[in-house]
DNA sequence: ATGAAAGTTCAATTTTTATTGAACAAGGGG
DNA sequence: CCCCTTGTTCAATAAAAATTGAACTTTCAT
């Protein structure tokens, strides 16, 4: 009977005590965002390691799956949180990944995908409660409602004019 | 035989189109900011009402439990959402809520509660993880992980720094 | 062309989070 | 005091969200 080599699952390739702390506090800061821990944890394994990493690397060394991890990839990348790295000239098929690091780009990446889409069917629907309050009745009722929906309003557009200010901060 | 009255749980006294569009908005807000529905719906229906609420008025009319009540409560207050209304000079028992309307002060309370937490123990945890990585012996990863860290810690201060300019556009 | 490696998709499942509801406290008023 | 109204707490349950994994597509080396 031949030796057997170790089952693959069992090779010891997990995160050591640094970069565990690391991605926790990535885990928590994208938890923070609403967004979901394997996220997180793809971006901090990214952030603190020397070299680029593939989809492979990140199913294996923090043990989540593949599925995870792909959608966890089409995120940042939505986002622009990671970037393909050129590795060693496009000589290789598989494609590596390494983190974004500049905080004016993670910030205008989540504002672009996670504020201003809301930001904006909020300002649509506002404008329709508007409208719908306007046909109210009932004197007192309507002004009321027109103080409340002009607030909102106002809400709005500050919104709108504190992201590109935020932006601008933050590009350094 | 004597006539029965209509028993309680079937008075129609839910939210009209136009409440159930506002509480729509709120409910749709809190999720981005990470906060159950439950509290969108609760902030959503005070806002939209001419009078105070109580907590039994909340229960009945978006039918949620006194539970859910009494804990988003909880949290709106907590956030400096929501304050109690004098009423009718205190001469009732029950107590009664207003939402709390000038954005300033909403932002203000969200960023104590929920932003500044996350940034204090982010900053202490970066601390020990800079501590663990003065110890690495091979230099090349040392400085590589020093430069990581201190970008964390950039983006740490930038973050202390914009939430009072953040504060100071949205007071008006 | 063929097949193996790489990556994506999505229904099923697990995990996490929110909500319920019943038991419990608080606090008047009679 | 006692009891009724108001409000809180928290274990059990329901609802929502994230993750898995297997089937599928794409891509490229031979």
């Amino acid at each position: 009977m031949p030796p057997v080599n170790p089952p693959m699952d069992t090779v010891q390739d997990h995160l050591d005590p640094l970069e565990r702390q690391v991605v926790d506090v990535f885990v928590d800061g994208v938890r923070v965002l609403g967004l979901p821990r394997s996220i997180g944890e793809i971006y901090g394994l990214l952030f603190v390691s020397t070299t680029p990493l593939s989809l492979d690397d990140l199913v294996r060394r923090l043990e989540i799956s593949k599925g995870s991890a792909s959608q966890g990839l089409r995120t940042l990348k939505s986002l622009g949180a990671v970037r393909e790295a050129d590795g060693n000239g496009g000589a290789e098929r598989r494609t590596y990944y390494e983190p974004a690091v500049e905080l004016k780009r993670l910030v205008g990446g989540f504002i672009r995908e996670q504020i201003r889409p809301h930001l904006d069917s909020g300002k649509e629907r506002i404008g329709r409660i508007a409208a719908t309050a306007g046909e109210i009745d009932d004197p007192v009722r309507r002004e009321f409602l027109s103080d409340r929906i002009e607030r909102l309003e106002q809400w709005m557009n500050s919104g709108g004019k504190v992201l590109p200010i935020l932006q601008r901060i933050l590009g350094q």
